[in-house]
DNA sequence: CGAAACTTTGAGTCGGATCAAAGTCTGTGG
DNA sequence: CCACAGACTTTGATCCGACTCAAAGTTTCG
C-alpha cells in the first residue's frame, strides 16, 4: 500500500477539526510541533482497507473526514467490528512501538485521513511531556471504548445494544459539532452495525423497525432521528459519558 | 480503602516472577530503578475489591500471587468481566495519567499484589525511555486482549468461547511456568466464567459437561485438564498468540 | 434503465435463557 | 471429627430471543 499523501498539507492551525469549540486548545508552540508531525492528507474510497492487521510499519493517522471502523477477522470469515472511527479519531498507535496492529481498519464512507509521521512522533515524545500524555490518554480511551462495547455485547439484549450504539454515536458526533440535537447522519450499513453489535442483520433490522414503530428512533437512508432521547437513555441504561475529547492531529 | 503495604518489601531482583525464563530480563540499573518504584506487597482475601471504578488516585499494582479480574457493572446489577489477571499482570495504568479507572478489579482467590508508586513512575517515565515503552506496550496489550474477548463474545458460540478461554488461560499460565503441558489450576467459579464469556451459568455448565463427555476437557474442582489440545484449537479457531510477555514489577 | 447493494418481510428452528430444585463441596464451629 | 450453613455445581423442564433460509422490495449509481 502506498501511504504517501496525495493532497497538499494543511497547517494544523487551519484544520477544521481544531475550530470545534470542545477540542482542547493547543498553544502556539504545541501547534507548531504537531504541524511538524503531519505527513499530509490522503483520501480513500469507501470500503478501502486503511490499515491491515499484522502489517509491518503500519500507518498512524487521524480520520479527517468520513467514517471508518476497526475490525478483526476470524479464520473462517466471521468478522467483528471493534469500534467506529469518527472525524478526529486517531488509529494505529501501536506503530509508535514498532508493533504491527492486531486489527484492520476499513473505510465506511469515502474518507480523508491526516497521516502522521510515526518515527518523528516517537522521537518528539521524548522531549515533549504533553505529547506523551496525550497519546497515552488516547490509548486509555480506546481501551475504555473496547471495554464498553464488550460489556454491551456481553450483557445487553439486541434492543439495548442498538439504542446504546445510536446514543453513543450521537453523543460523539455532537461533541464534534457533526450532529443536531436529535439527529445525525450514519454512514454504516445494517450489516456493519450488526457485525459491531454481535447481531444478525435480519434481527437487527427487525429491532430497528420495532423502535420506529414505538416512535423512538427513525432511520431513513443515512439519517437517524432520535425522537425521544430520555426514553432511549432509560431503555439502554446508559451511564453519563466522559465529556473529554482527545485530539491528536 | 487502605493501600499501604502490609508486608515487607521484596527486592525486585529476588522476586519469583523475575526468575521465570520468559520474563524479559532487566539490566541491573533498570532493576534498581524498578525496585525504587515499588511501595511493597499487600495481601487481600478472595472477593476483595482491589480497585474501584471511578476511584480517585486508584492504586496501580502488579498481581503477585493469585488470580483477579477486571469488571464493569451496569446500573441494574448485571456485570461483565473484562479480563482475568494472572501473576505478573499489572492493572491501574490510568492512574499514571491521574484518571480514575472505568473498571473495578476484584480478587478471584486470595491474592498478593505488588503495589507501585504512581507519581514516582510518572516522574521516572520522563527520564527513562525503556520504562515509557514498557508501560505503553502494556496498555497496547490490554487493549488487544479486550478486543480479542470482544471478538469471541460477538462472533463465537458458547462452546467456542469456553474452549478459547481455557486455551488462553493455559497458554498464559504456561508462559509463567504455572501450568503443565496439559493442565492448570483454575481459580474461577463457573459464575465468573459465565460473566466473562457473556453466558448464563447453567448453560456454561452444560457446555463444560458436554466437553467432558467428548473427552476434550476435564474439570474437577480447581483442576482443568486439556485432554486434546490440537482438537480444541481446531474447534475454537484459535490463532497463534503473541509470545511476548510484558512485566512491570 | 439495469445491476448491484442494501433493506425489509415471512416462516421455521435452535441456542441459550429462565425457573425450580437437587446434589456436592468447603469451611467453620461445636 | 462431625454437623451444619452457605456457596457452588449439576440436572430437568420450558420458553423465547435471535439465527437461518428464502425471497421480495428498495435504493444507489453507472
Amino acid at each position: 500500500m502506498n501511504y504517501m499523501p496525495n493532497a497538499m498539507s494543511l497547517a494544523c492551525a487551519d484544520c477544521h477539526l481544531r475550530r470545534l469549540p470542545h477540542f482542547r486548545d493547543f498553544g502556539d508552540d504545541q501547534l507548531r510541533t504537531v504541524d511538524h508531525l503531519k505527513l499530509g492528507h490522503r483520501r480513500a474510497e469507501r470500503d478501502a482497507v486503511l490499515l491491515s492487521a499484522g502489517e509491518e510499519a503500519a500507518p498512524i493517522f487521524t480520520l479527517f473526514i468520513g467514517t471508518a471502523f476497526r475490525l478483526r477477522l476470524l479464520p473462517d470469515g466471521r468478522r467483528q467490528l471493534l469500534g467506529i472511527l469518527l472525524p478526529g479519531d486517531t488509529v494505529g498507535l501501536e506503530t509508535l512501538l514498532g508493533e504491527p496492529p492486531a486489527y484492520s481498519v476499513q473505510a465506511a464512507s469515502d474518507v480523508t485521513m491526516c497521516l502522521l509521521d510515526a518515527p518523528r512522533i516517537a522521537q518528539r515524545m521524548t522531549a515533549e511531556p504533553w505529547l506523551r500524555q496525550r497519546i497515552y490518554a488516547l490509548l486509555c480511551r480506546e481501551r475504555e471504548a473496547s471495554d464498553e462495547l464488550l460489556t454491551r455485547i456481553g450483557q445487553c439484549d439486541a434492543e439495548e445494544r442498538v439504542i446504546w450504539l445510536l446514543l453513543d454515536l450521537h453523543a460523539r458526533l455532537q461533541r464534534r459539532g457533526l450532529a443536531t440535537d436529535h439527529s445525525f447522519s450514519l454512514a454504516l450499513t445494517q450489516q456493519q452495525i450488526a457485525d459491531l453489535l454481535g447481531l444478525n442483520v435480519i434481527h437487527l433490522n427487525r429491532v430497528l423497525r420495532r423502535l420506529r414503530g414505538r416512535q423512538l428512533v427513525t432511520i431513513t437512508g443515512r439519517k437517524v432521528v432520535l425522537q425521544d432521547i430520555p426514553a432511549l437513555q432509560r431503555l439502554a441504561a446508559v451511564q453519563p459519558p466522559r465529556q473529554t475529547v482527545q485530539v491528536l492531529l
